[in-house]
DNA sequence: AATGAATGAGCCTTCATTCAT
DNA sequence: GATGAATGAAGGCTCATTCAT
């Protein structure tokens, strides 16, 4: 019956996504992911008709799951430093909180490493929307005369400081030791990133100087939150 | 000969290489990689033992080129910024100039992604020593009375912001499609990551507040090179 | 469908054990078993999923088609000489019959010669039934006085007899010739079994001595069969 | 130089032996035999050009070993009982004394199970001559008028008894449990063979009969030893 | 005389996939 | 609609052997 197949239909993504996520495409095996599932072998070919396209429809499946944490809706007027941190720490959330299943982020990480078919409608579906809502953001934050290079520079910077705390961590981990890492929640890595990148954001100087602080100096006083 | 098997051993690291960088641990087959090398089927057990074996002297060999490039060599009283500055662009040559090799960077990626029993290895003869010499110039750039840990985050906001447009690259050239992307050469990215971490690093101000401009200002107006 | 599973299945037992008989378990390869057996070559790891233990399932199979010749049924009263000639009798067809599959006996050579973890099994539901009948036969044919080693020392006796025409086989025929040893047929081995050993079972002479005559003098004027 | 090389020849074939009895012709590795043997691993093709010829001397080598411990030179006029149960136990001796070494036997055993092209040699150079002895004292033990075949026979049902204890010891310790099977001594085994062959030699009533024994009764009250 | 390096054949196993039911 | 049986393609690895030195 419907409600039967959908169900397992179900329960083979999630069960994927975990495999895939702990092992990767090539090392994860159909037998494993149908085992977790608790479905027969041949239910992921009768399902999806291969395990190509399991994997393709796992990566949206985890779309429609981030989605379930949305960006938080701000009033008019909100201040685009609220906006920010609002921001950075909501990415946080979704990359280190330990109370979020794993697998999401992770398939990203590999998705990353080697990019492959779906890679690209993990970014359109999931990524971009994030992104441009970043933009705006930076937009407000930003001198008016920013370029849009710049601005896009700047974007890349401050994702990048967010992600290398999830993607980096065996690294970092090893570099500061356990002890230090389990102090970086997302509360300290928060106010870390966002106090690192206003001090950028605000700065109009030409390359090969460094920051000019004095237009800054007006914004900097703004109590955030 | 001793020359011979070296000469063998060589080339079958250097095969390894692009073939675990470019496929994955998984996903490589020894037969790709005796095949590109031009050695026998057995080679990689008589000269390794193991797949696995193989795959860690790889990571351990490409240690040892990486240090072919070494970090300059700085006279004493070189200036903190100029010293930031060519560490950055060091790392950026490293991470992106499309005349190296590009599997050694790939593997780091992976090995982030799904760290393996190598991870360790790469972090302890690769990567540590770096890291160190960043924070040695952090410790020059940033306020004294700045704390370890502060120094520690502001070490890794600097590396993960390379490390993005490298390992991110497949996210970063759809978003602002490969037009764009192809001007981010190292030239630009090394101006936009020393400015916009040179703002951040002289600002001191209390969490929850925006970068003090004041500290940084006789430091700005410096000439960096 | 399950017919066809038991099957494939069946034949591959059957393969299997000609294959092992005649190359041993190391010599003998999946591919060549798989082949005879009509059958995939990953049906071995499909049915018994492993070399190792389809070894053991074949040793399992072939206790039962032993059993399909079984020791006759005796009517009470019948004589325990015509009970010992029929059960030297029995084992003789067993072990030399030409129209017997002879992998059989040759398995249990192999198993003799290199005890593999099959053997207990062997013992426990092929060999200690047969054993324990042929010690009800002695029972009845040794002097009442017989110590229960006696009587097992004397049951080997007659079973090393039996077995070494079959599994010395190579070396008697090079002895005798290979035409003397074409007329060592069931027929005339049971005889020269059957009256070394009787003989042999009515004295009860102690150690050091020959036989004593006296007390088997009534028996050996029985006819036997 | 010579004697090195007649050194590391004879090392080998000792490290042969023992790898050859206890894994088999098969599953013994070169590696494994150069490894006991302590040579290089290119000296079993340098000193005998093949895994095979190298068995073959090996089992040639076996006989010489096998030689040391003779039969005994019996003084003419020595009875004829006392020759035999010298022959048992001498047989019973290389067989199961515990404190030579196994591996010997162990070959004849598989030899046995799957003769190869050293049986021939292995027949000819060690056994037929210890046959031809058997048979001699058989000529003297048994009635003038018994024929060579009767005598063949007699010969093999005496072997047999003797080799079923050796090579049937997986099963026959299996089957009485180790505590009984390990008073199976030579000694008991030998007054055992030797009493339950000796009431056969003497009988010579025809086929379909059991033993006659009024024609062992002088016989049997001689003293033996 | 003796060895370290290299070879090619082949084996067991695993895997994704299909088919008949 | 869903499954147990079966398939064929590789893959990693081991092994005996050879060759240049």
């Amino acid at each position: 019956m419907a409600a039967q197949a959908d169900d397992t239909r179900h329960r083979l993504l999630e069960a994927a996504g975990e495999v895939f996520a702990e092992k990767g495409f090539q090392a994860a095996t159909v037998r494993d992911i149908c085992g977790r599932a608790g479905a027969n072998l041949a239910a992921v070919n009768y399902h999806f008709g291969d395990k190509e396209r399991l994997y393709v429809e796992v990566v949206k499946h985890a779309h429609h799951c981030g989605e379930e944490i949305a960006y938080p809706q701000w009033p008019p007027g909100t201040r685009p430093r609220k906006k920010f941190r609002d921001y950075v720490s909501h990415m946080l959330i979704r990359l280190l909180d330990p109370r979020r299943p794993a697998w999401h982020t992770q398939l990203m990480a590999r998705e990353m490493a080697q990019p492959s078919a779906a890679c690209a409608a993990l970014v359109e579906s999931y990524i971009r929307s994030g992104h441009e809502l970043l933009e705006e953001i930076l937009v407000e934050l930003m001198p008016p005369e920013t370029s849009a290079i710049a601005r896009h520079l700047a974007a890349f910077s401050i994702v990048g400081q967010c992600l290398y705390f999830r993607i980096g961590r065996p690294i970092v981990e090893r570099l500061v030791g356990e002890d230090e890492f389990r102090t970086y929640d997302v509360a300290r890595l928060t106010d870390h990133i966002v106090r690192f990148s206003l001090a950028a954001l605000g700065s109009r100087q030409p390359a090969g100087e460094a920051s000019q602080p004095a237009s800054t100096a007006g914004r900097s006083r703004e109590v955030i939150r």
